[in-house]
DNA sequence: ACAACCATGTAAGTAGTTACATGATTTA
DNA sequence: TAAATCATGTAACTACTTACATGGTTGT
């Protein structure tokens, strides 16, 4: 589980308060691990039990904004927590159920809903290039700002990976499904995948 | 929640028990929507429940195996779900807040981990690639086949997309950290991506 | 008869989601 | 002073995970 921890990097880069939290998480952090803000305030609080965080309660009590600070408990916690290993988790993805199911149970209305996804990839891919050609105009000299600008490229990466699928399962889709009279006819591969491996 | 609809596709696909259904999560399916038995079969009881599958009991009474088939409903349930509108789930990534991690605290053990990954990648790749050349050795004549073979690509474009991620990732930790003593420096972009978009 | 494994579960816990509540500041 | 919105929560629920339990079947 990420969340604690990337609470505590946040942290680090700048103490924060929960909702300066929450808006951090809509935005840059939240481009690859999303959080809703109940679920920043109950892991705030248990960050803070922990002894990985502190919070500097409200001063004298009355505006109720309540900063919170890594301490260095928990920023030996992250180390460790970095370096562990820890197993890619198996791609786990919805869109690839719904053509398999349209693949055995023959069309349906999957092409509206691609073409509206492909619209949401387009804006996002652009939104990172502007983010890319305004931090990293150049090519970044220390190692710091090369991790940085490496996991803005993967969500780059990963919106082109998006792309390229949902074009091609456009053009399945799209081509009008003239064979599919003869739909049982070759039924060659039993399941999905085969996989007799 | 997708599983319920991998549940009744699969079944629309062949009739099958909780255990054939677990292992076939295990191999293809499981590629792109993984499940355990013990949610199977907890599933299969809703489903049952719903009325979009019956179980034929095990005969007289002694075999305990149960073989479920799709009812007329659940086709229908499935077909729905299929056309419905459905917002893509951001990216979930727990490898990017290690590379955050890293980024902010410095140098830690990720290395390592990053190159066994790398070969966990490479090896799936390699059996997507044989999966590929013994189901689909020439072009898919069927919208099936075509669906079946782009669910398929997806699996090995999703492969290969990590593979490239992992070796920037491997070029910016592994070169020595020499910029590392002047990592205060340059604090630019004050968070990962900026972001005041 | 005993081991291995097949098939089906139960129980407890964690993570994440959705809906609602409430006081405190800022703005019109 | 009323409305908006900022900041912090509670409650209930769902999906998923991990660990354990148990009877039935098959192979030696």
């Amino acid at each position: 589980m990420s969340l604690p921890h990337a609470l505590i990097t946040a942290l680090i880069e700048q103490d924060a308060c929960g909702s300066d939290l929450a808006s951090r998480f809509d935005r840059s952090i939240g481009y690859f691990w999303h959080a809703t803000h109940q679920q920043i305030y109950r892991e705030l609080g248990r960050l803070e039990v922990a002894g990985w965080v502190e919070s500097l309660p409200p001063e004298s009590g009355r505006g109720r904004k309540r900063v919170y600070r890594v301490l260095p408990a928990g920023r030996k916690e992250l180390q460790r927590w970095v370096a562990e290993q820890q197993d890619p988790k198996p791609m786990r993805d919805e869109l690839m159920v719904r053509l398999w199911a349209e693949a055995v149970i023959g069309p349906t209305g999957l092409v509206k809903e691609i073409r509206s996804r492909i619209d949401l990839h387009k804006e996002k891919l652009a939104l990172y290039g502007r983010i890319e050609s305004r931090d990293f105009p150049s090519v970044p000299r220390t190692r710091e700002a090369a991790l940085r600008r490496l996991v803005l490229h993967s969500g780059i990466q990963y919106e082109r990976y998006w792309l390229e699928i949902l074009s091609a399962a456009l053009g399945v889709l799209d081509r009008p499904a003239k064979e599919c009279l003869k739909k049982s006819a070759d039924h060659a591969p039993e399941t999905l995948l085969v996989a007799k491996e």
